[in-house]
Order: C-alpha cells, then structure tokens, then sequence
DNA sequence: GGCGCTCGTCCACCACAGTGGACGCCATTT
DNA sequence: AAATGGCGTCCACTGTGGTGGACGAGCGCC
C-alpha cells in the first residue's frame, strides 16, 4: 500500500455515498468545479489504474478536496495510515442511524456512555438470538 | 503567504546552509537526484518567481525532500484544517466508548437502529436536562 | 425486442509542464 | 584589464500530463 492508484483506489471503494461508488465522471465534473479548469473522467480512471502517477498539484487539490481528505494524504505514508484508520471508521458510519447514534453518544459523558453500551449490548444479544431463531444455523456474521 | 511561489521562496531565504542561499543548480541536481529523474535549474527559477505554479507530483516529493519539509507544506493548509473539521465524524469516534457504540449500532437492522435511536434520545435527553439544572441557565443546542 | 441511458475502457490528439542551452552580469583571480 | 567561472535570466523546443470523443457492455423502460 504505497503506490498512487492503491490510494486512490481506497478512497473510491471506502467513500461511497450511497452504497455506490463514484463513477469516474462525476468525480471528474466535480473536480473541475472545485479546481476552476478541467478534470477529465478519463484521467481519473487512469489514476486509479496506475497508467498515469504523476499528476499536478492543481489535480491532487481537486481530488483531495473531493473526497475531503488532507492533500497530504497522497505523500507522506505515516499520515496515510492515520488517514486510513479514520477512513475505515468514516465508511462504517454512512448509515444515517448509526451515525445519528454516534454523535448522540459523543455529547454524553462517561457514565452516560457506559450505560448505554450496556443497553446496546443487550439489545443487539437480543437481537442476534432471534435472528439465529429464524434463519436456523446461519451464524450472524459482520457484513463487509 | 499561500502561494506556491511564496513558499518555495520562504525555503530559499530561510534554509540556507553557509549563511548564502542555495543555487538554483544546486537544488537542481539534488532533486534529480532524490528523484531519479531530470529537475531543471530553469524549472526551479520558474517556481520561486512564480512563472509556474503548477508541478507535479514527483517534483513536489523531490523539492520537500530537499529542503527537508513534508509534502503537505505546498498545499494550502486552511484546507486541511477544513477537511479536518469535515472529518468531525470520524474524529468523534476516537473516544473507544463512542467507536464501539457505533459498531455494535452498524451490526443491528433497521428497527433495532430505530428503537436504539429513540432509547438514546431519552438518555441524552435526561443527560441534558441534568447538565441545565448544573451549569443553569445555557441551553444546550443543536449542532449541525 | 428495441431504445435510451449510464458507465468503464480505449485511443489519438493537444497544451502546457519541464528542459537545454545561450546570454549577460558580477566577483575573483592573475 | 582581460580572463575565468559561477550565477540568474530568458527563450524556443520537447515530452508527457491531461483531454475529448468514440465504442461497447450492462441495465431499466415502453
């Protein structure tokens, strides 16, 4: 994990809005807005691909902005990995509830925090009991 | 100070080794070197003078190299500051209570999501109460 | 089935990032 | 004062970063 097209590659299969990824040209179309000059799909793609590796500080800018990461992102590998680690997180909150429910949690205190991850903890036993009930045997395994 | 040409001008006058600042041929070959490919004295000139301000990647790498600065000191850094802010979510969930409440949240269905959201709303809402009654008088609103 | 739409892939071209080399200036040196 | 050498400046060219448009595959719709 070093080269250009693995990041950028990440931040495609990591930053999704709705399930579905970017497609190359709307991440072109919006870059060029972000940058002012043009952004082609093509050239997006062939970042990804790893067919071209050596774009313009004007391009990096665009593409960072859009995905709303540090430029930095695409230098320096030890921000990389902070980066990354905040990226898995993020790509675990893109469901509205569970995202509601963090920052709920975030404006509690400790005691407050602790009781309610009992609560859940209950809760989701529950629930992964009556889901073992009724789809006999399959084990509930963490989706993706 | 936030244009390319700037900077690169704050590393000449502040980064000089023997009290004279670095020759443009100078920084030239080194880059070649760090870079392993061709880096102009021109090219060089043109950046600090602001005739170009648009490099590329690996001419970024080499240049942050030379002077011994990261990469990102090119890029502007009220960006990243943004992107950090934008990034609130994700840095929300650094507290290990909040992370682990919002994964368990991400493992539930809809209607556990659902009855989870409204039990956390009451808890927080007790929680807000009791902080008013505290600290009197400031209510506590809203964010986004 | 046939039509229209979107998306990823590919290629031929263009513009500009980046280069090489020439020129002139200012210090040293003799 | 003439010669040498290092340096910044300039310009015309080249290579490649970057683009537009074409093509085909997949998918929903009437």
């Amino acid at each position: 994990m070093s080269s250009l097209a693995e990041k950028i590659d990440k931040l495609f299969t990591t930053i999704r809005p709705n399930g579905r990824e970017y497609s190359y040209e709307k991440v072109a179309a919006e870059c060029a807005q972000l940058s002012g000059s043009t952004f082609s799909k093509t050239y997006v793609w062939q970042l990804r691909t790893g067919q071209r590796d050596n774009p313009t500080k004007r391009h990096l800018e665009a593409l960072a902005a859009f995905f709303r990461v540090p430029a930095a992102y695409f230098f320096d590998d030890c921000t990389t990995e902070r980066i990354d680690s905040q990226l898995a997180i993020a790509s675990a909150m893109r469901n509205a509830d569970v995202r509601d429910i963090a920052l709920r949690a975030m404006r509690m205190d400790d005691n407050g925090r602790r009781s309610l991850a009992r609560i859940i903890q209950e809760v989701s036993a529950l629930q992964d009991r009556s889901r073992a009930d009724t789809h006999r045997g399959r084990p509930v395994d963490a989706e993706e």
